[in-house]
DNA sequence: AATTAAATTAAACAAGCGTTTAATTTAAAC
DNA sequence: GTTTAAATTAAACGCTTGTTTAATTTAATT
């Protein structure tokens, strides 16, 4: 727990070659579509084109590949939604930009994003996901910030437990990616860019309508 | 493919004794919590006290035994709208109604919506859930039958997109069992217990508020 | 050009995997 | 009570796993 820590910043800071970065992204493609069990070190190393042996030399082990892939997504992720929230627009606005924000976000770090919904809830590993806990605290905040802003401002009226608007947010369109076979038969989606699109153009809006109506819903 | 539609009616009809109950909980629960790839038959075995080869002798293999896991929950699963859907009560009544048993029933049987889950997406297996696929589609129409009738009685106003209202309800509820460990932090949250309750008492009438709002919201 | 360090390799390692075998025990049928 | 089938077992099977070794090639430094 300490230990991953202290190799976050070390991490975090160190800058990868290019044949580290290939075998990040290979891994974190096969791991998100495989499962971490369900990848083997040879499966990654044939596919990022290098010896399976370079896999323990870069990274130490098949575990510490998996954090470094955590700790290089996530140096990347940057939400931030600090500068979203300054501009001078109302608060409804920036609820809407907010859940533009998110989902187009996660939704462009699928891979990561799924891998991180595998594992936090796996039993068998024990990864420290407090930087994500921790990021997912203060992005809860700042929409907490933006509710209360509406409700001084009398446009939002409910009381609304804004801890549970995330998993409506992410809930919705983890939901979503995890059912693609459905949702592209329903709606006729089968290239990468359609289900793209579709985000877009329906989850997106339909989404912001939800939160939008709930936090004026006269209940 | 077909050879499993085949297995389906065999298995249903089956009734599988005491030993191999045990074993479909047990490797029920291990899936669950460790990932198909990341439990092994010998743990199953262990945990349901009985040797190896009983695996292979009563479910044919480690993948048969997780189909007939799948197909032994469908049975019982049973997430019968219709009989609710036929009560004399108003469409938001129902609606609330629907949101409450489909959580509670999902949440009750949470292990095998986890595994599902996990599964669904996985390109490693090529189980069919077409079944599944099939139950929710099913619900789906339910679903859209009870917001026309809504809408014709001039209680639901917009235009609403109603298959995306499951990624609400249910991927509101998987998210927040995702993120147990945040949860139970925001919301002081430790027994089993503490969590079940909650959902009863917080996270239904969450969703049950967010989906009456979005139904009845002008835009 | 010689030396030192880093990168890369094929091979080997022990441990674990899912599955099968063949022998034995238990239960059911006659 | 004998026969027949089902249940259970320990052991072995071949294969894959993650990791390490030691040798070799490549690159950097002096």
């Amino acid at each position: 727990m300490f230990n991953f820590v202290l190799e976050l910043q070390s991490l975090v800071k160190m800058e990868f070659n290019d044949k580290q970065i290939e075998i990040l992204q290979v891994a974190e493609k096969l791991f998100a579509e495989e499962g971490f069990d369900g990848t083997s070190v040879r499966d990654i190393a044939k596919l990022a084109s290098v010896n399976v042996a370079m896999i323990s030399y870069y990274f130490g082990s098949k575990e510490k590949l998996l954090e470094s892939i955590i700790l290089y997504r996530i140096g990347s992720m940057g939400l931030r939604l600090e500068n979203l929230l300054q501009e001078k627009i109302s608060p409804v606005s920036k609820i809407e930009k907010i859940i533009e924000y998110y989902i187009t976000q996660v939704n462009s770090n699928k891979h990561i994003h799924q891998i991180v919904n595998q594992e936090i809830s796996n039993k068998k590993r024990e990864l420290s996901f407090e930087s994500i806990i921790a990021l997912k605290k203060n992005n809860l905040k700042l929409v907490e910030s933006v509710v209360i802003e509406g409700q001084n401002l009398g446009l939002f009226k409910t009381q609304v437990n804004v801890a549970l608007l995330s998993p409506i947010i992410i809930g919705s369109l983890s939901y979503f990616n995890m059912n693609r076979v459905m949702y592209g038969d329903l709606f006729n989606l089968t290239t990468e860019d359609d289900f793209d699109n579709f985000i877009k153009t329906d989850l997106i809006p339909h989404i912001q309508k939800t939160i939008k109506a709930l936090l004026v819903y006269e209940n």
